[in-house]
DNA sequence: CTAGTGATTAAC
DNA sequence: TTAATCACTAGG
């Protein structure tokens, strides 16, 4: 049998096609594997975002569906990439289906492949944790653009596959709000790996020109543990 | 802290 | 048609 696949299964549709919340927190530990013309680049995420479109005012698919989040509203477990700030894209996994939209916005995770090549495609990261710290810098990191919205992360033939990882124990997990979304700014639906280099600093939602003049809120996210 | 970049969207 | 927003990063 093929040697490099032993002990490699992808992560299924089913776990993805249930509610994002133990979708998103199911995607942490496990690894996104992607092929760039630099070679096979791998990451271990520490660090992801849920998002639902019926009751999420967050989520790109709240107002229903438009030509760009078409695939949100499509089979779980399917790449939804977006571009934004006129520089960057972010990646996200398709959740739920069958009518009803979801994701969860891959943002962290540390390099398990080759460090030498992930070095070549991040040239600018001055450190191996900066290489894939936030879900621009995943997914520059990974090569992930417009071209491959819409890939089925698990499907062995796919150029960019979502390797299923051990299960985090909940008290390695913590979860607090979601990084730089004004809306919904109260639901704790960003989970990250506790202690993780990788994890991105928490701003305040509304920073953004939003909040006009009015005092700023906490400055450290309320981030709870995870219980069993 | 700020500049940079362009797609998307709602308002007109 | 126009203008504001945006699930961000790099460099001071």
């Amino acid at each position: 049998m093929g040697g490099r696949s032993i002990g490699r299964v992808l992560i299924d549709r089913a776990t993805l096609s249930g509610d994002v919340l133990p979708a998103a927190r199911r995607l942490l530990g496990c690894t996104v594997e992607a092929d760039t013309p630099d070679g096979v680049v791998a990451v271990r995420l520490v660090e992801v975002e849920a998002y639902r479109g019926a009751d999420d005012p967050a989520s790109h698919s709240f107002r229903g569906r438009t030509p760009r989040n078409a695939v949100m509203f499509g089979p779980a477990g399917h790449l939804y990439v977006y571009f934004v700030y006129g520089m960057h894209f972010c990646a996200n996994v398709t959740c739920l289906g069958d009518g009803e939209s979801g994701a969860v916005l891959l943002r962290a995770g540390e390099v398990v492949s080759d460090p030498g090549i992930a070095r070549v495609r991040r040239p600018t990261a001055r450190r191996d944790v900066d290489l894939a710290k936030g879900p621009a810098r995943l997914a520059s990191l990974l090569g992930l653009a417009r071209e491959h919205n819409g890939l089925d992360v698990t499907s062995p033939a796919s150029p960019v596959r979502i390797v299923a990882g051990a299960p985090v124990p909940a008290s390695r997990v913590r979860s607090g709000p979601r990084v730089g979304v004004a809306a919904a700014a109260d639901l704790p639906w960003r989970f990250w790996i506790d202690g993780a280099p990788e994890v991105s600093p928490y701003r305040p939602g509304g920073t953004r020109r939003r909040n006009g003049g009015q005092p700023a809120g906490p400055r450290r996210a309320p981030s709870v543990r995870i219980d069993p």
